[in-house]
DNA sequence: ATTTACTCGCTAATATGTGAGTAAGTCAAG
DNA sequence: CTTGACTTACTCACATATTAGCGAGTAAAT
């Protein structure tokens, strides 16, 4: 009857002084993305693709290099993920003239299709979270993590 | 020259008014997850597999659903790693016996090998980070993060 | 005992992540 | 002009994620 408790926080395993910082983030990204994956099913796009569209629409036309850092999707997935937007044609890719080695990426008008139909749900549940979780502890949320991408610069 | 920066924070695009919180949160993962990989390559462990150990070492045996739970794997993923696992002798599972539907799972010696040689380096990695990003802000991150957990239980 | 609804771990198909490696293109030094 | 270091996008092999669904086991209602 005394055991520790169950479905509450946890303590450090012996030898551990430190709850796991990437679970925690796992963890909160994924009930975050709880709120947004059904209208992504309903659309009929993935995560990786959905970001994709997302940052060409606020950035313009990357190259894939730039979407790798962008989008946090590494290299080898990108080659796919491109190949079947490329084929659902979600985007366009040309070779660039005066570097045969790169490529440029550029929306279509499919994917601004996409978005407008996207956009009111996505903001519909941002304001759902919002409301949840209050205002002030919103900007809190962003600033901890922009201070923390921030002091955690990729290592030398 | 007065175009809007380039390497820093971006605007919202036309449409959307908040920034992707899921892929801040994924891009912070990342950030965190680039100092304990190196360590998990050089002990041979996949970041899964380290997970499991971890809360299996926490809380002691587990069955498999609650693994689901705890450490952020879906099912469907869990059946292919444990197998993989029991493989390597870094678990082993048993049938219960007044229920043969569910499976428990366990830590062996080469786990517990496993974890007494991560420990020290993990520590130290987080030593490292607390160190710069600073004590204070350190449990800001934790309880933001706890905060946003409790208040974004699973929906309904 | 049989039906029914349910739980649990698992499989199947496809998409993506990870780590290592490769071919083609660029560019500077010799 | 050629060599060699470098960059870029890509491929390959394998591990994991996602979605749907299945079969055995359990338990409650007939």
């Amino acid at each position: 009857m005394t055991q520790t408790a169950n479905r509450s926080r946890r303590r450090a395993s012996p030898g551990f002084t430190h709850r796991s910082l990437p679970l925690l983030l796992l963890q909160a990204r994924e009930r975050v993305m709880a709120r947004f994956r059904p209208i992504l099913n309903e659309q009929g796009v993935t995560e990786q693709q959905w970001r994709i569209v997302r940052a060409l629409l606020e950035t313009g036309p990357l190259e894939p290099r730039e979407i790798v850092t962008l989008c946090g999707i590494s290299s080898p997935s990108l080659a796919g993920v491109l190949a079947r937007m490329e084929e659902l044609g979600l985007v366009s890719r040309e070779r660039l003239d005066h570097d045969q080695r790169r490529v440029k990426v550029s929306v279509t008008s499919r994917s601004h299709a996409l978005a407008a139909r996207m956009a009111p749900k996505i903001e519909a549940a941002y304001a759902k979270i919002e409301a949840q979780i209050g205002p002030q502890f919103t900007r809190q949320l962003y600033d901890i993590l922009d201070q923390l991408l921030t002091a955690l610069e990729p290592p030398e």
